[in-house]
DNA sequence: ATTGAAGTGGAATCCTGATTCCGATTCTAG
DNA sequence: CTAGAATCGGAATCAGGATTCCACTTCAAT
């Protein structure tokens, strides 16, 4: 039923979209995404009906992946490194996506729109990783939930900020993690 | 030669900006500070020029405070606590002050205007008592200022994010502190 | 090849604030 | 107490962008 051209051409807005975004966040203007999309700013529209939903399709589908993975890693059958696995991962997916913070704040509570459901799928994967990391002893027992995902925010907040000298990021996440382990 | 009910409104708008941009940041609108200060839109224009104007005058003494607490601290005598003291000060301050976020990214980089040498005075401030600290033992020495620097920065952004269930944030810091002690 | 529905481009419109302007009000020096 | 300067208040002006509209193309089913 839908035409092949409208297909492709929500396809290149989408990917436009993600680049700009990533870079400007949400700033971003929607005539900068269209005119990257090589397409009219009406044509966005007729795809999304506004620059939040542009947004959030793209934010939930990244989430999507992410939670794919920690699925994977869960299964892994190596709950030691699993959780710093994600941990990190989420992080460094983070650098330079200036489109993820608000997402990061979703998952902390804001139970807005229907991506409630996905905020929450993300609490349980990472509470998952935790539990088993701090049951095979790789994680100190008296860190919870709420205070990962306090650090894991803050963590992804830096990440997308400025840009650091190379190594810098992934040394203060070293030491952020070894705050983590058990004494 | 100053009008003393001009100081005075200057100091209203000034109380009032400090309160707003805390609560709001910089989408806080003009009138609602003049309103909050009891006063007209264009009042606060004659006293501060531009909205940016006001927000860096705000700033601009916060972080002078900060800089002085660093230097007592630093003269304190205690530079295996200082350390930990100022990095946690910072942390608290920033809690709830959407205003700062931008402060502590220029404090990282960013040459901007004349607030460089303010930004410059609070990083060698910080590397300081980071010397002293890790001189004395209470510091990993594998741990260098740019790290330091992104970790405060991922802190304070947290903090400023969204209300914490009460004792999340210190836990949360208090993990992240024992990352930088030394094994 | 033909045609009406679906899709497109991008100028015009709307909205939301920041900033400007200026007549009305205070101050305060004399 | 009085005049002139310094301030005020807040309506009017501007500007930046999101969103809407619609005449004009393209599709694709027939």
């Amino acid at each position: 039923m839908a035409r092949s051209d409208a297909v492709r051409n929500r396809e290149k807005v989408l990917r436009a979209a993600e680049a700009v975004l990533g870079e400007q966040g949400l700033s971003a203007r929607m005539d900068e995404i269209a005119r990257r999309a090589g397409v009219g700013v009406g044509t966005v529209y007729r795809h999304f009906a506004t620059k939040e939903a542009l947004y959030q399709a793209i934010v939930t589908a990244r989430v999507d992946e992410l939670l794919a993975e920690a699925a994977q890693l869960r299964d892994s059958g190596e709950p030691r490194t699993a959780f710093f696995t994600f941990f990190t991962r989420v992080v460094v997916d983070a650098a330079g996506k200036k489109a993820y913070i608000d997402a990061l704040r979703t998952a902390g509570i804001d139970p807005k729109a229907g991506q409630a459901g996905q905020a929450a799928e993300m609490r349980k994967a990472i509470d998952d990783l935790l539990r088993e990391a701090q049951q095979a002893g790789a994680v100190r027992p008296d860190a919870a939930l709420p205070e990962i995902l306090a650090l894991l925010r803050g963590a992804s907040m830096a990440a997308e900020t400025g840009d650091y000298p190379a190594g810098v990021l992934d040394r203060s996440l070293a030491f952020l993690l070894d705050g983590l382990r058990p004494a």
